[in-house]
DNA sequence: ATTATATATATGCATTAAACATATAGAGGT
DNA sequence: ACCTCTATATGTTTAATGCATATATATAAT
C-alpha cells in the first residue's frame, strides 16, 4: 500500500487526493466498494443502485450516493453516459473503467485488512467475556 | 437495535444522540469500541492509549483520541480522575463505566454485524474474479 | 542554573463526508 | 390539466478527521 514507484500511476494519485496514509481504516468509505463491485458486473445508474446494493447490506441515502457517483467519475474509476430509453427521465448510466477495476482490488485488499480488524477486536472481546453458551461459541464467533 | 422499551434506558439515549438510525454502518467510529474493551481490562489514559491500542490495529491521533475520550465521558461510558504520581505532568486516568460496559456489548453487536457485511463482500468479489490459486482458496477467504 | 527532551493534555483550523431537505424535470396515468 | 413515479442534483447543517500548535510538568544533560 505504501507508494511504490512501480508504474501503477493512476490510482496512486487518487490515494494521495483523499488523503490517505493507509492504516486500512475502518471508516473508509464502505459505499464505493460496492458500488465498484456491482458495476463490475454490469453498468447501471444511481437509482437503481439505491435498490441493487441492498444484497451488500447498504441502503445509502440517494445524495449520498449521486454524490459519491459524480465523485468516483471525477477520479476516473467510472464513466458514465445518458440513456434516454425505457421509462421515466433519463438515467446517468454508469460503467466501471480499467481503473476502477484496478482500484476495486485495492479496495478489496482494504476490506479484507479491516474484516481481519474486526475479527480481532470480537476475539479479544469474546476472550474478555466468557459468559457464552457453549453451543453458540462454536457457531457463531 | 430498534429502540425496545424493555428498561435499558441509558444508552438508547446516546444512540439517539448519535443520531444513529442502526445500519450498523461500515463507517461507525472503530476507535470508541477498542476503547471500551480495553478500558475493561484496565484504566489507562490518552497518551499511554496511543500505544496500547497498536495490538487493536489502530494508531489513533492524539487530539482524535483525546476528543473521543472526552466525549465518551460526557456521555457517561467512562470516567476519568487525575493521577499525579509516576514520571512526567498529571495524567487523566480513565475508567469504564457500567454504562460503558452496557455499551461495549452493544458495539461488538454492530462490530459483528459490519464484519459480516464485509465478509458477505468478499465473497462476492471472490466469486466475480475467481483468479485464485487453489491452495489461497481455502486458507484465507 | 539553564537548557533540552520526553511526557501529557488540550485547542484552533481546514477539509471532508454524511444526513436531511429541497429543487428540478420528464413520462405515463387519470 | 393534474398527479405520481422516476431520476438527478444541490444547498445547508452537523460532525469527525488530521494537522498544527499551545501549554505545562518532570527528568536528563550541559
Amino acid at each position: 500500500m505504501n507508494d511504490q514507484t512501480t508504474g501503477t500511476e493512476g490510482y496512486i494519485g487518487i490515494l494521495e487526493e483523499q488523503n490517505c496514509n493507509c492504516p486500512g481504516s475502518i471508516s473508509d468509505n464502505f459505499l464505493q466498494p460496492c458500488v465498484l463491485l456491482f458495476l463490475n458486473r454490469e453498468e447501471s445508474y444511481g437509482y437503481a443502485l439505491i435498490d441493487q446494493l441492498k444484497p451488500f447490506g447498504i441502503a445509502p441515502d440517494a445524495s449520498v450516493l449521486y454524490r459519491n457517483l459524480r465523485k468516483m467519475e471525477k477520479d476516473g474509476l467510472v464513466e458514465s453516459s445518458w440513456n434516454t430509453e425505457g421509462y421515466g427521465p433519463a438515467k446517468r448510466v454508469y460503467r466501471l473503467t480499467p481503473e476502477g477495476k484496478e482500484f476495486l482490488h485495492i479496495w478489496a485488499a482494504t476490506v479484507r485488512q479491516n474484516r481481519d480488524q474486526l475479527d480481532q477486536f470480537l476475539r479479544a472481546y469474546q476472550e474478555a467475556f466468557q459468559k457464552e453458551r457453549s453451543s453458540e461459541v462454536t457457531q457463531k464467533v
